[in-house]
DNA sequence: CCGTTTCTAATACGACTGTGCTACGAAGTT
DNA sequence: AACTTCGTAGCACAGTCGTATTAGAAACGG
């Protein structure tokens, strides 16, 4: 259900995330998607939380048998939109995320994301520290410069089409974590 | 006229930048104002554009007539939403440029403030290496990263109030550009 | 088997949307 | 003087919006 929303979104936008719009992607009627979501806050802010669910769902799958350096890159590279899902996800969260500028229902759930990224960002961080390459860096000092740059390295991701090479993404990233060193 | 267009959109939302309501706020005729933007897509690509045109204008008037450092640290905050006129800015050019993910006829504006953006960095960084203390800095290749910092740093200042505090970010920005050094 | 809850559906209403069309006054040009 | 362009305004059309209401099916506990 709550994909029909993305679908419908990442294909006709925002401003096209309707009660109808939805309900007509799900294949089922309007007044019954109502049921669900009495309201279109009520809509907007499940889609919203339904992303943040997912990252931190396949952020807590992942597997930490590898060199710390490289699980932690792994992992912050999880939090950019380098394949169609993840590219979904952020094109969804950000589209309805600016909702919730003017929208103060939407705010807990984009609230709750900012902070489930950014505290995911610290430990990283503080799980990087514990490599003896890593002793000068203090995580708790650098998780909001951390934290801005993979937001904005994701927020630039999006200007370009899927097919084209993410590489230049991810040699910042690793030139990020090497000066952190 | 913009100005019109922006208030609707930092009040209201971006779904509620209708040519009705813009007009409304100009207190002037639907009608009228579609002399100027016949079509929706018109209207929001100027509200785009305007964004883009008033951060240069506002960047190209600032005087360099300072200590190196200080005057690129100074031109940074330019682009971060600190007071009550960069946020408007900022909140307006996020909210309409997330449409361009869903709408051919945004690209170009957006596109090119995006360009307009990196291309400042980059000057800023190249001005930076002139200063002997940055003499091991590469603006090529800092710029990316420096850009996308930048950009998160902005939309993680959208999340709080205006009232708030924002030395944090200016903390942060002081302390990425020591990084480079 | 019956009643109750859970879900799906259909329809209707009023408000708002983009946009086409026409018209009217002011300003400027020939 | 007549005429054209420019800016404003108003109305109408068809479409979409959120939402209330009503009703029927399906699942389930007694």
């Amino acid at each position: 259900m709550g994909e029909a929303a993305w679908r419908v979104v990442v294909r006709d936008g925002v401003t096209k995330l309707s009660v109808r719009n939805v309900a007509a992607e799900a294949g089922i009627a309007a007044g019954s998607l109502r049921y669900l979501f009495p309201t279109q806050e009520a809509l907007r802010a499940y889609v919203l939380d339904l992303v943040r669910q997912r990252v931190t769902d396949r952020i807590s799958g992942m597997s930490t048998q590898q060199p710390l350096r490289r699980a932690v890159e792994e992992y912050f590279s999880q939090l950019l939109p380098l394949d169609t899902e993840r590219r979904v996800e952020m094109e969804v969260f950000l589209s309805v995320g600016v909702l919730a500028l003017t929208d103060p229902a939407l705010r807990p759930a984009y609230e709750r994301a900012h902070h489930d990224l950014r505290e995911g960002c610290r430990q990283m961080l503080a799980l990087l520290a514990t490599d003896p390459d890593y002793s000068a860096l203090d995580p708790d000092s650098e998780t909001a410069r951390t934290h801005a740059f993979i937001d904005g390295l994701a927020l630039h991701l999006l200007r370009q089409p899927l097919d084209e090479s993410t590489t230049w993404a991810t040699d910042e990233l690793a030139r990020h974590l090497d000066s952190l060193r």
